[in-house]
DNA sequence: GTTAAAATTTAGACAAATCTAAAAAAATAA
DNA sequence: TTATTTTTTTAGATTTGTCTAAATTTTAAC
């Protein structure tokens, strides 16, 4: 698998996630920041390989050898992203792109030296689940801050936007994996939230809100 | 800079240790495993990225620029090999080829940090010194086994040839980097080494003794 | 149920890196 | 020095992944 294949794949596996149904041209076409016709080539090139199952018009899935394909993929990604804050010092906000490259080493041994290296990591510094040797992701029954319910006490356990600006946002507030909170009122106007958090109060948007997952 | 564009700037760095004339077009085109053609093609697009002096028919030799990229190419690949074999666990003869893809992970805040993260080593698993961050490499005063003196103790320092078949006779015969050694006799007849080392004497071929460095 | 809009695909072109085959230059041998 | 061999370059083709522009299909609107 070249790289390029590589990454439509993972693509078309987040994508995915949100519908069950056949993902769109667009979709992956805005995702890869590429043109619709790139894509449906590539497509007709990953169905002849038996990695998705294309049908003109109808959209695409992933077949069983391209999910699992996918999920080593993530798992590089992920581990990789696991190496860069945990044992080299970077901050969650600086290893995406790294991983991005780093995600298309092909070698099998490698990445099952590192994940042992790495005391066999559960979840990445964004707390995705890493999916194991086998193929197997970890189901986490997590939900939005959005969602939360007033007077109740929660954990952050992940983030669903792993922008830049967005972890950075949470730095500054000292929001972290792991921080606890209580959600004490909800506006009704904007739908923003004010949290108790690091013994203070604060106020979070509804964007905010929407991208950060509780426990 | 692309990996191809790449690997071109390391081989002509390699090659260039061995003899500081112009670097002959089908020299590279062996080591790169390509057509003599496509190497001219590739001459001519880094000549014009000033990554190399070309002239047609004279061979080819690296500039300030292509030095220092070359230098730093070669500063990664062999850092890379430092985490694979002194993190990792991986033995020596295996990480050649996995470091081959790791060295084009381009990010300098990522390779500085490695870097430091493996305590600012100076050589490589195979004793290859390793550039710094400014592109200095440290010169090593050391001799092939081939030219040892009868009676004289050594320390193996590093190996010429990297290849697993070589590696794995040094490890077949407990030969690594620090062991001792004592030459006792050289035969006239095929240049065969007897030495005294771990022990106990052992005969070594002259192949051996032409990819083996000690000091 | 047409028609308009949006999404998708096809056709043809392009750049990068490679190749083969042929031509040109340099090196070697007689 | 001339002829032969080797090395190197050129010319033209191929593959991968992309693009633009045009054509086609699907979806949405009226």
């Amino acid at each position: 698998m070249t790289n390029s294949e590589e990454n439509y794949i993972k693509v078309i596996y987040h994508l995915s996630g949100a519908s069950p149904k056949g993902i769109n041209t667009n979709a992956i076409a805005s995702m890869i920041e590429t043109k619709a016709s790139s894509v449906t080539d590539m497509l007709k090139k990953l169905a002849d390989k038996n990695l998705v199952s294309y049908q003109k018009y109808q959209g695409v899935s992933l077949t069983e050898k391209g999910f699992f394909a996918a999920k080593m993929i993530v798992r590089k990604h992920r581990l990789w992203e696991v190496f860069l804050v945990d044992k080299l010092h970077f901050s969650w906000d600086e290893v995406h792109e790294i991983a991005e490259e780093l995600e298309h080493i092909k070698s099998d041994i490698l990445i099952n030296k590192l994940d042992a290296f790495l005391g066999f990591p559960e979840y990445d510094p964004h707390g995705d689940p890493i999916p194991n040797e086998l193929g197997d992701v970890k189901k986490m029954n997590k939900l939005l801050l959005s969602e939360a319910k007033i007077g109740q006490k929660y954990v952050c356990v992940g983030v669903k936007d792993s922008s830049s600006d967005f972890l950075k946002y949470l730095d500054k507030h000292k929001i972290a994996l792991g921080t606890h909170l209580e959600v004490k009122e909800i506006e009704k106007f904007d739908s923003s939230i004010s949290v108790f958090l690091n013994s203070q109060f604060i106020s979070i948007s509804n964007k905010i809100a929407t991208n950060l997952y509780i426990q």
